[in-house]
DNA sequence: CGAGGAGTTAACCATACGGTTAAAATTTTT
DNA sequence: AAAAATTTTAACCGTATGGTTAACTCCTCG
């Protein structure tokens, strides 16, 4: 389900620009804005440092289009899923299962948000993050007359949009030290991720069947 | 529940080390060992540059100890619970309980761990954490009896676990977003995470009930 | 008191860094 | 094919950065 077409990578006859952009996607999602270096951006892009500047005048203007891309491929799908008209239920178990797509196709996506949205807040909201960003209002409702009409236990709407959110990226931010307590090798882990939309699915349902 | 008494800063006549330290703690948990600047640390503890190479040799020296007494302040709470005897659902409540104070104590320590941990795993796993890092074997085990005996809903333990860490930690990383999104203030952010500690313990124990 | 050591400082050093310049190479337009 | 515009390069610039040096202050102890 929700498996989109996303032309990975045709390097056909990428042109600077993109090699560039490219180069500094994959620098800037690593090792983060102060991490990663001009120099080592125009190395990985196989270019001159100065064809940077030509092309993205400055180090913040090129971080801006890296994240602004990286964060644009998600908002459409959060946006899409809050705002349907689907009944609760269903909306949940789409939402679930878009987000981890979503996620798994870009792993890095969440460290790299979480990383310079809390180390540079202002610069992230004012300048990236997109002014109409997804709102759960109409998805807050729902839950609330789902709970008004007993179809769920009664629970705070907004704990449990986060407690979604949580269960699904959470898991991705924390691979690595996921990996080392649970004692898992790549193979596990991969398989550990590919359960993971079920079990999810799975616990937030019965976490929100009625009592008694 | 579990307030510990943590010597709140007694400013009272602080050592020069400890002003470094301060200093630096402080700037790399908020900017990460790169975005810290060696001059900036020096600025913020009042001294000249060189008494922090006097201290500590170099900036990766004095980085490896902050974040060695960042990661231990959190380690042995979780060994603690982790390794308890108590029965399952009291342990589920308590590692909740504690967990949750340990980050209402620290909130920037989650991030702190998964940028660095993500940015440099090797160094993170080799030189940061310690060897005999806590194990959730027993808690899966008991997980495992548990739904042998019919008492909770068949999960796969991992997963919970997985779950509960998710559910716990997840809201501090996001903080930034949850704001924008949900829309809070300061002070109805603060009622959220004062509600959070009960909200995730029912979601969590209302998932674990069984089924018909 | 005065020698020795710990603590502290200003000045300095080499390199890394983001960014610029001017000219060369290449492509496009006419 | 010449002119114009675009793309690419090497060399350079000023500053920031992590780190060092050598001298100076201050306290301790014989």
């Amino acid at each position: 389900m929700a498996e989109q077409e996303i032309s990975q990578q045709a390097p056909v006859q990428e042109t600077t620009e993109q090699k560039i952009f490219d180069a500094a996607h994959e620098l800037f999602v690593q090792k983060g804005l102060d991490g990663a270096k001009m120099q080592e951006i125009a190395d990985k892009a196989g270019i001159n440092k100065a064809l940077l500047h030509y092309y993205y005048r400055t180090k913040e203007k090129l971080f801006e289009m890296v994240a602004k891309a990286i964060i644009h491929q998600g908002v459409p799908v959060f946006r899409k899923k809050l705002e349907s008209d689907k009944p609760l239920e269903e909306k949940i178990a789409e939402f679930v299962d878009s987000y981890i797509d979503l996620i798994r196709l870009n792993p890095f996506m969440p460290v790299f948000i979480i990383s310079e949205m809390n180390k540079h807040p202002q610069h992230f909201f004012e300048k990236i993050m997109p002014a109409e960003l997804p709102k759960p209002q109409k998805f807050i409702r729902q839950i609330e007359e789902a709970v008004a009409e007993g179809r769920i236990r009664p629970v705070n709407p907004q704990h449990l949009v986060v407690n979604i959110m949580a269960l699904c990226a959470f898991p991705f931010v924390a691979r690595p030290m996921m990996q080392m307590v649970l004692g898992l090798n790549a193979h596990e882990i991969e398989a550990f991720f590919k359960q993971r939309k079920t079990e999810v699915t799975e616990f937030i349902f019965a976490a929100l069947r009625p009592e008694s």
